[in-house]
DNA sequence: AGCAGCACTGACAAAGTTGTCAGTTGGAGC
DNA sequence: GCTCCAACTGACAACTTTGTCAGTGCTGCT
């Protein structure tokens, strides 16, 4: 007992989405498919975000391999975040949830629906 | 601020997210593919999971409208939880999310990797 | 030297999620 | 009547995640 969700995962599902969830995560993900930035204009691109959150979320996608940080040297102190080719691989993944919870969100705005398509079936 | 995560959402993954995230749900998504279960079935066939935990989840799913949840009359008292049709079309989202798991635990057991295909490059 | 900017860290608190445990309703069986 | 089971609920604690806030090196500018 008291082991985290991350380290039971029987399931391939769960170790996808410990991947990809977090407050920030989609959103830093999506902000870098235009290609690689600067951990200050990441920030500034996430208002709501605050600094610790998004280096943390940062570190755990680098840790996960689908991140990569680039320091260039000898300048002031330039760090670049980009995805991983296998961060790459991500994207459909992300497409489909995209998708899925557009869907979602015409069919049941308010968070709760009943299933009137074909009329009443009780 | 403090607002919940849920809330504000302006990104449709997050929508899914918020549907599909939940300590055991994944699980009881996937028990359920095979049909209708019972309460006590899925609490049986969870043996980690606590009574608590089961229905709130069910609960949740069900407001979500990707869940039914079926009562039979008269009996003594037998509800049995089944996927929606609008459930049922999570399915491919659940498998994209099983596959890339696969993939990437394939790749990253340890979950650290180097990117090494193409010799070092720093 | 003083100030600002960037990348980053750590202590602590607030909020959210999950687990523990006890209790309720209502019918079945003895 | 008593106990058991199924479905369900509520109070509370433990754990996790996120936010707040202050601070560290280092560089560039003036």
């Amino acid at each position: 007992m008291g082991v985290s969700k991350k380290e039971i995962s029987p399931c391939p599902i769960d170790v996808t989405l410990s991947v990809i969830d977090g407050r920030w995560k989609g959103t830093i993900l999506w902000r870098l498919l235009d290609g690689p930035m600067r951990t200050n204009e990441l920030r500034k691109s996430i208002p709501e975000i605050t600094e610790r959150m998004l280096l943390r979320h940062l570190r755990e996608m680098t840790g996960a391999g689908i991140l990569e940080r680039h320091q260039e040297q000898g300048l002031p102190l330039r760090v670049r975040y980009s995805l991983t080719p296998h961060g790459r691989t991500l994207v459909p993944v992300l497409d489909v949830l995209c998708s899925w919870g557009r869907e979602h969100l015409k069919r049941d705005p308010s968070t709760e629906a009943e299933e009137s398509s074909g009329g009443p079936s009780h």
